[in-house]
DNA sequence: CACTTTAGTCAGTCTCTCTGACTAATTTGA
DNA sequence: TCAAATTAGTCAGAGAGACTGACTAAAGTG
């Protein structure tokens, strides 16, 4: 956990003794709620523990396996959370056509119209960093993270499972 | 929460469409991950919420409502996990001289040598960045951090309008 | 001194997450 | 070829953590 090392009252904005986990973390939380806030008041309810799982899933359909590598939750956990989105519409279950024990993940229209407003509500946020810190400092700040990424997370991407075919 | 728009099989490292949100808290994940494995491998055993509710305690004490404002946790939550904290040495609770009603949570010496252990995990975290990235992008990741962390952090910014500090 | 606010606790519930054990399909290799 | 090992996913049970609501006690307010 990031350690904070000053002493007294709150630091100051520029305090330099602010550690990077919390730097990355406050941006992080900001988006999430506000996008979730969103998302919700829109007429889609969903809670964060779904919602970490349902924006890993691809377009083209994800296994379970793979939804609870992505997101580091147990196969069973994502399973739980897998289940809860089925039942609210947002995802469907289809068979894997390249494997018969598996199933793939796929995001149905009630979960693509929740992406939508995700998607505004994103790129509102965007801009507004952009706007606050400049277009040059923002395009260097995704490209940087890129590059940490590289040596923060070990999943690479989803893998291409294949045509989807409908089972449940 | 942040979303994906690109589909098909693995994109590459490179890939636009990854959103802000992910290349945020993949690096924060990653940071938490490793000092609380390092903390705990040194023989002080802490879970994730007792660690984001410890790290948030200034040096010279702090309430359980700053606390949990801090945590965004209730103060239920907050008391709950300050109660294991004290069950384990990592800090103790003493009365408020100026106020009857409340206790100050403060950090005992088993505590402080946790943080020790997480401030050395942490510097050595950075260093690995800063090798990946370079020194120049690392310090401007930093400085843009703290420009984004004005608008999205609530508590940052000026502490005239109505920051919270601890003890007032 | 009543009234309101603030600090914190108690009780109960629900969500999330885990471990362990299991079924079924696929892959491996002797 | 087919038994053994691996992989995908489910079922069952338990624990941690987070919430709401109701409460006590101390402080502030007019």
């Amino acid at each position: 956990m990031a350690v904070r090392r000053t002493a007294g009252p709150r630091p100051p904005a520029e305090d330099p003794g602010i550690s990077l986990g919390v730097l990355l973390f406050l941006p992080y939380r900001h988006l999430e709620q506000r996008i979730i806030d969103a998302v919700v008041a829109a007429g889609y309810p969903i809670t964060l523990s779904q919602a970490r799982v349902f924006q890993r899933i691809d377009p083209a359909g994800s296994r379970l396996t793979t939804l609870a590598d992505a997101a580091q939750v147990t196969k069973q956990t994502a399973g739980f959370l897998v289940d809860q989105l089925v039942a609210q519409g947002y995802v469907t279950r289809v068979v894997d056509p390249s494997d018969a024990r598996a199933r793939l993940v796929t995001i149905a229209p009630r979960g693509r119209a929740a992406i939508e407003v995700a998607g505004r509500v994103q790129d509102q946020i965007e801009g507004e960093w952009r706007r606050h810190l400049g277009a040059d400092a923002a395009d260097e700040l995704r490209s940087t993270l890129l590059r940490l990424r590289e040596i923060t997370d070990p999943w690479a991407g989803p893998p291409a499972d294949g045509a989807p075919v409908e089972s449940d």
